[in-house]
DNA sequence: TCGGCATAGGAAATTACGTCA
DNA sequence: AATGACGTAATTTCCTATGCC
């Protein structure tokens, strides 16, 4: 059970209250209005106590024992605590008035819990604004029976609180973008490697019927690209079919640079996806045309990070 | 108009307390 | 009963905006 609410009359049992404590607490929180409480009698089941105020007649509250606890009388505050957890041993004050009783004195720093439902009152209008005009802080303040100062700092750790989520939120959805950008650059760079290969062996039967046409001996090439093929074949995937010696993919244009075609693959820094432009190293025409629509399944926010497909391809290929 | 001062309010950091496992 | 973790009320410090002289 949460304990010290503040004007919560759920647990207000006193028919004083009970019919009038709107009233008398708004007289009890006037603005620089300097209440005091005075017990004047206390037996084993009822508390009086006189409160005057400025602009008010000498009020006699009464409680019952059990179910009371003030807390801050130099501020006006009357707190209600729940009867099982309240006993006289309790009941404190720390009452800036010194004549009352020592008994009921408690350190200057003590506080309360809001109760649950001034918690859901103030969640309520930080709904509708989270700053505080002052002359809603005071409304505010009277509505819920806070102390205006009680209510500005509610608002004020309220929206720490807010921000501290929304920042928690955000950084989730980035670690989560991040991670999606990651898994796809490692898959990405996977099939890199892989069409890599394919590139590299399609390259060198490539240069090795060049060769052969060269000499004029068929015989030879023939047997020599019937030799590499077995060897290479298990690492090629089943797209090498699409870059066959037959394919126009890879007869059109010049003839490949088989001794430098590999670095233009390498891997650079794993968060760095720019590559250095060098024409020199590779003709654009050489390399097979690699589809861009194999990017289009990738998620805006993710790994794309709002860029059009075409864009990234450079990314990871330079032609 | 400009500068100095006081004041109020907010953000951020921190402290202190209450609650719970 | 003691303890540590956690949530939150409250405080402190710093900064900025505003009004007044």
């Amino acid at each position: 059970m949460e304990g010290g609410g503040v004007f919560d009359d759920s647990h207000m049992p006193n028919l004083v209250l009970k019919s009038e404590s709107s009233e008398v607490l708004d007289s009890l929180w006037v603005p620089n209005s300097s209440p005091s409480f005075q017990v004047s009698f206390f037996d084993e089941c009822k508390l009086y106590i006189h409160c005057s105020n400025i602009g008010n007649p000498m009020m006699t509250l009464l409680f019952d024992v059990g179910f009371i606890n003030i807390t801050q009388g130099c501020a006006s505050m009357v707190s209600f605590e729940d009867a099982v957890n309240t006993t006289t041993n309790n009941m404190k004050s720390e009452n800036c008035n010194e004549d009352f009783d020592p008994g009921f004195h408690q350190p200057a720093d003590k506080k309360r819990r809001l109760s649950h439902d001034q918690v859901k009152f103030l969640e309520k209008s930080f709904e509708v604004e989270n700053k505080l005009e002052p002359e809603r802080k005071i409304q505010l303040a009277k509505e819920v029976g806070l102390q205006p100062r009680q209510v500005a700092i509610w608002f004020q750790n309220r929206r720490a609180r807010y921000k501290t989520k929304v920042l928690e939120k955000e950084y989730t959805a980035l670690k989560a973008s991040y991670d999606k950008l990651r898994s796809d650059y490692d898959s990405l760079f996977k099939d890199n490697d892989k069409m890599r290969n394919e590139v590299n062996l399609l390259t060198e039967k490539l240069v090795m019927r060049e060769k052969g046409k060269k000499g004029g001996d068929s015989e030879a090439e023939k047997s020599a690209v019937g030799a590499a093929a077995p060897a290479t074949e298990a690492a090629s995937s089943a797209k090498s079919d699409v870059f066959d010696s037959d394919s126009p993919h890879c007869t059109e244009g010049a003839a490949l640079e088989p001794a430098d075609s590999s670095h233009v693959f390498e891997r650079g820094e794993a968060s760095d996806f720019s590559q250095d432009e060098d024409d020199s190293l590779m003709p654009p025409s050489c390399f097979p045309k690699i589809q861009v629509e194999c990017y289009d399944d990738l998620q805006p926010n993710s790994c794309n990070l709002g860029f059009p497909v075409q864009d990234q391809g450079t990314w990871f290929w330079q032609y």
